[in-house]
DNA sequence: GTGGTCACG
DNA sequence: ACGTACGTGACCACG
C-alpha cells in the first residue's frame, strides 16, 4: 500500500493574529513591522523542514468578509486590524508565494470557508488532510482523514482529540459552539453555558435541537432552562455562524496545490529589505550582489564616445569622483567614475596614465558635457563633495537626482550612512580599502574608484522602492533640494576679521594665565587646573567642600559648572575655577583655532553634516559655526570677530520660539495658540496660566520657573532634573508640573500618545513625515525606554522644526535667486539664517527673508521671524 | 579611545 | 524600582 499523501491548510488570517500576540515587535531598520511576516517564515521553514506535505494551500480571510444578513454585527466588533498587521498584510500572500505554496483569497469568503471546502473536497483514504490552526471552530471538520494541527504546540487533534478537548463528536461541534457562543467572535450563544457545560448537555440531549426542545418542555431545571428557553433563537442563530462553509465552488485541482519549491529571486529581494538575513543563509544559497568583475578603465576615445552614449540612452548615472589631495572644495580632479547599470561601470581618467591612450583635455571635455547634460539625472553617494569637487574643476553639475546618504538618512536616520556601512547592511558587500595609489596595482586602482558609483547605483534601485509618502517628501522635497544650497553656502564661506580676532585672543589668553595662577595660589599648592580629577581632588579632599552638591561620575565626583556655582558660597576657588574654564574655553575652542581654518580667500569654511542628527537638524563641523558663543559677554566679543564682505551687512533672521510653535499646533492647547496669535511673551503667559495670576503680576522667579517647564516639555522633562535646576524640591516641581498640565490637558494628552505612537509602530513622526526610528522604546531596561520616551516626544517638535527650517532655506535661496538680489545664505543655527546683503539691498532682502522663512509653514499659530542686520554677527543677531 | 566639560539651539 | 531633559561638535586629560 502506498504511503498516504499530505494535504496541509494554513489558515492564514488565524497565524497572522497569533503571531501578532505572541512574537516581540519586529522592524526592518526601515521601520517597516516584520513581526507577522517573521512568524510565517517560521511556520514555512517549518513546513519545509519537518512536515513535508505533498500539497499545501495558505488562505485568508478576503477584504470583504463575510457578514450575515440577520446579524451584521458578526465579526464586525473584531477589534481593529493593529496599523503594523495592516501593513505586512499584503506582503503575506507574497511571502506565501515566495515559499512556493499557492495562496488562495476568494472575494466575500472567509479563509475558513476556503480551507472547509478543500478539505472536504479533497481528504480521502489516500489523502490525509490537516487544517493548520489555532481555530477551535475548525474542530466541526475533524473526520478519520481530516486533522486539525496546533503547529504552535505541534498538537494533531483527531477525533478523539476533539472529544477529549471538548467532550463531543466533531460533529456535535457547532452544536456546542452554538450553545457556547464565542466571545472573541461576538458569537452570542446561551448566557451562561460555556464550553463545558454545552457539552454536558449535548450528551444528555444528542443535539442543539434536542436540547433546546427539552428545555422548552420543561425538562431543564433552574435559570439555565430559562436562559435555553429565552436565547433558543440566538443558539440556533449562533450555529449557523460558526459552520463552516464546505461547499464553495473552487475550482482547484491537486495539481494547483502542489507545493512548486521555494522562488529564489523574489524571496530573497523580500529577505533583503525585511533584513531575515539568518533565514535566507539558512534557506537560500549564496549570491553575489555586487559584480565587480564588470568594472573597467576607458581606454580610449572610442570608448568613452561609447560608454557617453551608453549613459546617454541610460538617462540616470551614478558617479563618484578622484581627487588630488586637499578637501572636496579645493582639489583637483583627477578622475571620474561612471554606473549606469548593474554590470555598466566604468572608470574615466582626467590626467594622462600610462597604457591608457586617452587625451585628459578631449576626456574633460567630454565629461564635463555629460555632466552639464540636463537629461542624464546625476546620483551618488555624498553628493555634496562630489558636486564641489566638480564645481572646482569647472565642470559643474546639471540634474542632482539622487543621494544614497540622503536616501538612507531618510529611511533610518539613526544609523550610519557611510558608503561602506550602508554598502554592508544593504548589500552584504564590503568595500575594497587599503591603499592603491600609484600605479602598481592597477586592477586594485580601478575597483576602488569604480565600486563607490557602482555600489550607490545599485543602493539607489535597492532604497528607493522603501520610500513611503512622507520619506519620499522628506528626501525629495526637502533633502535633495537643500543639498546645492549646501555646497554653496560652505563654497561662499564666512569672513573673519583675524587682527580683531588676535586682539581678543592675546587679552583672554593672559587672563586665563593669571586665573590658572590664582587657582594655584589659592589652593595652596601647583595642580592641573584643567584636570577635573585634579579639580575634584583638590575641592572635595584637600579642601574637603562638601560633596551633597555633586554626583558621582564614572571616574570621580562631578565638577562641572552647576556643581562650582553651587560651590561659590563655601570658597573662593570655585569662582576662580569658573572663571578660568570659561576663558581657557574660549581660547581653545574658538580664539586658537578659528585662525587655522581660514582659507585662502579669507573665510571660514564649514561642513555641514546633512545626515548626521537622528532628529532631522543640520550639524556644522570643520569647524562648527553652529556653537559660537552668544550667551556671555566675552563671548559675544568672538561673535563681533564674523564680519560681512566690504560693501555688505549681516543679516540675521531668527525664528521666535519655533518648537513652542510646533507644539501648540501639535496639542492645540487653546492657552498656547491663544497666546502665540496675540503675540504674548510666552513665557510670561505660561507663568501666568501655572500660577494662576494676571499676566502683569508674573514676577521674575514665575516666569523663570515657567520656562523651565517650557523647555522641559520639549525634552521630556523630570520632575528631579527640574527641580534642581531651579532650586526648588522634586516636590514642589512635581507640583508645577501637575498644574501646568492642569491647565494644558491636551499638551499631556499629546505627549502620551507620542510615546504610545512610538511603542506600537516602532517610530514617529515629524508634521511633514520625517520618520526616526527608537529601537530602545522596546527596551527591557527601564532607563532605556525612557530615554527611548523622551527622544519619541522631543523628535516630534525638534524634527518639526528641523523641517521647517529647511523648507525655509530653499524658499529663501530661490526668492533670492529669482528676484534677482545678490544676498546669499551663510549660515544656518538651527533656528537663526545668517545672510551676507549688498548694502543697497537690505531693505528689500529683509523683507523678503522674514516673508519667506515666516511662510514656510502653515501651523495652528503664526509662525514669527525677526530679522536685523549688523556690521558683524553680534550686531545683527541683536 | 573614553569620559568630562562646555559652546550652541 | 529606576535614574534623572532633547540635539549636536570640540577640546582636554588620562590610560
Amino acid at each position: 500500500m502506498p504511503k498516504k499523501k499530505k494535504m496541509f491548510l494554513v489558515d492564514g488570517s488565524n497565524h497572522a493574529f497569533r503571531v501578532q500576540f505572541a512574537l516581540p515587535p519586529m522592524h526592518a531598520s526601515d521601520g517597516f513591522p516584520t513581526r507577522v511576516l517573521y512568524g510565517f517564515t517560521l511556520l514555512f521553514q517549518k513546513m519545509m523542514r519537518l512536515y513535508r506535505p505533498d500539497y499545501a494551500v495558505v488562505s485568508f480571510d478576503s477584504g470583504k468578509t463575510f457578514r450575515h444578513e440577520t446579524y451584521p454585527d458578526y465579526k464586525g466588533h473584531r477589534p481593529d486590524m493593529p496599523e503594523d498587521l495592516g501593513r505586512q498584510w499584503p506582503w503575506l500572500p507574497k511571502l506565501v508565494e515566495g515559499f512556493g505554496y499557492p495562496c488562495v483569497i476568494r472575494e466575500g469568503f472567509e479563509a475558513d470557508d476556503v480551507l472547509g471546502t478543500l478539505a472536504a473536497q479533497f481528504a480521502s483514504d489516500e489523502l490525509e488532510v490537516y487544517l493548520v490552526t489555532g481555530d477551535k471552530d475548525f474542530a466541526q471538520l475533524v473526520t478519520p482523514n481530516i486533522k486539525v494541527l496546533d503547529e504552535k504546540n505541534n498538537k494533531i487533534m483527531d477525533e478523539a482529540g476533539v472529544r477529549e478537548k471538548f467532550g463531543v463528536d466533531p460533529t456535535q461541534m457547532i452544536d456546542l459552539l452554538g450553545l457556547s457562543g464565542d466571545a472573541s467572535d461576538n458569537i452570542p450563544g446561551v448566557p451562561g453555558i460555556g464550553a463545558k457545560t454545552a457539552a454536558k448537555l449535548l450528551e444528555q440531549w444528542g443535539t442543539l435541537e434536542g436540547t433546546l426542545k427539552a428545555a422548552e418542555a420543561g425538562k431543564i431545571a433552574g435559570k439555565r432552562g430559562e436562559n435555553l428557553v429565552e436565547s433558543a433563537g440566538n443558539a440556533r442563530l449562533s450555529r449557523e455562524l460558526v459552520t463552516i462553509k464546505t461547499d464553495l465552488d473552487l475550482g482547484l485541482t491537486l495539481d494547483a496545490l502542489t507545493p512548486t519549491g521555494i522562488q529564489e529571486d523574489p524571496l530573497r529581494e523580500l529577505f533583503d529589505w525585511w533584513e531575515f538575513g539568518m533565514v535566507a543563509r539558512k534557506l537560500l544559497p549564496e549570491k553575489k550582489t555586487v559584480d565587480t568583475d564588470c568594472y573597467r578603465a576607458v581606454k580610449d576615445a572610442a570608448d568613452l564616445d561609447a560608454v557617453l552614449a551608453a549613459v546617454r540612452k541610460a538617462g540616470r548615472v551614478a558617479i563618484d569622483v578622484q581627487r588630488a589631495s586637499g578637501n572636496a572644495r579645493n582639489a583637483g580632479l583627477v578622475g571620474i567614475s561612471l554606473a549606469w547599470g548593474p554590470s555598466d561601470a566604468v572608470w574615466v581618467p582626467l590626467e594622462s596614465r600610462p597604457g591608457i591612450d586617452l587625451d585628459p583635455g578631449a576626456a574633460r571635455t567630454a565629461i564635463a558635457a555629460l555632466l552639464a547634460d540636463p537629461s542624464v539625472g546625476k546620483l551618488g553617494h555624498d553628493m555634496k563633495p562630489v558636486i564641489q569637487t566638480c564645481n572646482r574643476a569647472e565642470m559643474p553639475i546639471a540634474n542632482v537626482v539622487g543621494d544614497t546618504m540622503l536616501l538612507d538618512y531618510a529611511l533610518i536616520p539613526h544609523l550610519d550612512h557611510g558608503l561602506d556601512s550602508l554598502s554592508q547592511r544593504q548589500l552584504g558587500h564590503s568595500l575594497s580599502h587599503g591603499d592603491a595609489q600609484g600605479l602598481l596595482v592597477m586592477d586594485e586602482a580601478v575597483r576602488q574608484a569604480v565600486e563607490p558609483a557602482h555600489v550607490a547605483f545599485l543602493l539607489d534601485k535597492r532604497l528607493q522602492p522603501r520610500l513611503d509618502e512622507g520619506t519620499r517628501f522628506i528626501y525629495e522635497q526637502v533633502e535633495l533640494p537643500l543639498l546645492p544650497i549646501l555646497v554653496e553656502m560652505e563654497e561662499r564661506g564666512i569672513a573673519i576679521d583675524l587682527h580683531r580676532l588676535g586682539e581678543v585672543r592675546k587679552d583672554i589668553q593672559q587672563r586665563a594665565l593669571d586665573m590658572e595662577k590664582k587657582c594655584q595660589q589659592i589652593a595652596g599648592e601647583p595642580f592641573n587646573v584643567g584636570s577635573p580629577r585634579d579639580v575634584s581632588r583638590i575641592l572635595f579632599d584637600v579642601l574637603d567642600l562638601p560633596k551633597t552638591h555633586s554626583q558621582k561620575r564614572k571616574t570621580g565626583w562631578s565638577t562641572d559648572a552647576t556643581v562650582l556655582e553651587k560651590l561659590e558660597e563655601y570658597h573662593e576657588l570655585p569662582t576662580a575655577i569658573l572663571e578660568y574654564r570659561q576663558l581657557q574655553g574660549l581660547d581653545s575652542r574658538y580664539l586658537s583655532t578659528l585662525p587655522d581654518y581660514v582659507e585662502g580667500d579669507g573665510r571660514i569654511h564649514t561642513t555641514y553634516r546633512q545626515a548626521t542628527a537622528a532628529t532631522g537638524r543640520l550639524a556644522s563641523a570643520d569647524p562648527n559655526l553652529q556653537n559660537i558663543p552668544i550667551r556671555s559677554f566675552e563671548g559675544r566679543r568672538i561673535r563681533e570677530c564674523f564680519v560681512p564682505a566690504p560693501g555688505h551687512v549681516f543679516l540675521s533672521a531668527d525664528y521666535s520660539q519655533v518648537e513652542l510653535r510646533v507644539l501648540a499646533h501639535y496639542t492645540g492647547a487653546p492657552a498656547l495658540i491663544e497666546s502665540f496669535r496675540h503675540g504674548e511673551d510666552i513665557h510670561r503667559r505660561t507663568a501666568s496660566e501655572v500660577f494662576k495670576v494676571p499676566m502683569e503680576e508674573v514676577t521674575f522667579e514665575q516666569r523663570n520657573a515657567a520656562k523651565a517647564i517650557n523647555f522641559g516639555l520639549m525634552y521630556g522633562m523630570s520632575a528631579f532634573r527640574l527641580g534642581r535646576d531651579l532650586n526648588i524640591s522634586r516636590a514642589e516641581a512635581e507640583q508645577y508640573m501637575q498644574d501646568y498640565f492642569g491647565r494644558m490637558p491636551t499638551v499631556q494628552e499629546w505627549i502620551e500618545a507620542s510615546k504610545e505612537a512610538c511603542k506600537r509602530d516602532g517610530y514617529v513622526t515629524t508634521l511633514y513625515g520625517r520618520r526616526r526610528l527608537i529601537p530602545e522604546i522596546y527596551s527591557k531596561t527601564f532607563s532605556e525606554r525612557a530615554q527611548g520616551e523622551r527622544e519619541a516626544v522631543n523628535t516630534r517638535v525638534q524634527g518639526t522644526a528641523a523641517d521647517i527650517i529647511k523648507l525655509a532655506m530653499i524658499r529663501v535661496d530661490g526668492a533670492l535667486k529669482a528676484s534677482d538680489l545678490e544676498a546669499r545664505l551663510l549660515l544656518q543655527v538651527h533656528d537663526e539664517l545668517l545672510l551676507e546683503v549688498p548694502e543697497a539691498e537690505v531693505g528689500k532682502t529683509l523683507e523678503l527673508v522674514v516673508r519667506e522663512m515666516e511662510a514656510a509653514a502653515e501651523l495652528a499659530v503664526p509662525l514669527d521671524v525677526n530679522g536685523a542686520t549688523g556690521a558683524n554677527w553680534n550686531e545683527a543677531h541683536g
